[in-house]
DNA sequence: AGCTACATTATAATTATTCTAAACTATTGA
DNA sequence: TCAATAGTTTAGAATAATTATAATGTAGCT
């Protein structure tokens, strides 16, 4: 979903009706220069902050759940505990930094084209994810 | 943890005393050729089918809780609804089958070594992990 | 045998998420 | 313009996985 974008038009092109609250999590999420990663209490956290109206929570997860089975999010399943959601919805990897909880994204350049060997016969493979699992460096501290 | 083990000894060793549940947990996950993922469901049925006394919910919780601190199990995210664990604590991809929820190692020779040319200053890398989704190949329905 | 720290257990609490069903609203077409 | 309709929002209940509590039990030591 480009920024900037008209999220009327662009919501009604997906069949999805361009409700108030749902033009407000579509200004929250993609009217920003960067894509990022969330959890739904972190959007709800967000929403409250920019509006004086609340949005129920079943609506944020009807929303994002919508928004996720059109294309317009990917959830990322990393941590046991919480349910993340990216706004790049394209092919890519991940750090997650296991101090702070924080997802990063890789580009192209940064981890080769994985190559699989195995194949599982009737199976096609859907995507293929790298996570690289980081925290911070004590071995400087001595 | 090897099959056929003296389990007795090897909780004591790590300090974990040996009680029955803890026995009767050991003989489950480690007492067989391969090694393989459950969850903590999985594990309660096959523990019942096995076994005319029960062990508490929260003992089986306690225990894989415990073995996972001791390394003698690994705990894989990768569905939001369900918290895996493995018995194959060494570091290894995995194939993960979206129709049937099933995970599938792979081995060294089914994916190269990944290179990472990304650092982050201050943190140091714990883990490099891939996870192909595979789901069944509706091309071939002519 | 008796002490003590560790473990088990039933049960309650917590948390994230989904369901329900009633009220609301965007869209359409008369 | 306006009512009919299907889609949407909402508060609150329900569900499910996991963790906490606190009483009871037991392994290991003397
Ligand atoms: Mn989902
Ligand atoms: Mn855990
Ligand atoms: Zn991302
Ligand atoms: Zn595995």
């Amino acid at each position: 979903m480009p920024k900037n974008c008209n999220f009327i038009e662009k919501l009604r092109e997906v069949g999805l009706r361009p409700t108030k609250q749902r033009i407000k999590i579509c200004e929250v999420l993609y009217n920003r220069e960067k894509t990022f990663h969330f959890t739904v209490n972190d959007l709800v956290k967000m929403i409250s902050e920019q509006m004086s109206q609340k949005i129920s929570l079943a609506t944020v997860y009807n929303t994002v759940h919508a928004f996720e089975k059109k294309g317009y999010l990917k959830e990322i399943s990393i941590d046991s505990q919480k349910t993340y959601f990216d706004t790049n919805t394209s092919a890519h990897h991940h750090f997650f930094d296991e101090d702070t909880h924080e997802l990063i994204d890789c580009d192209g350049s940064d981890i080769d084209k994985i190559n699989i060997r195995k194949t599982i016969t009737g199976k096609k493979i859907n995507s293929i994810e790298v996570l690289v699992r980081i925290a911070s460096d004590n071995q400087n501290q001595k």
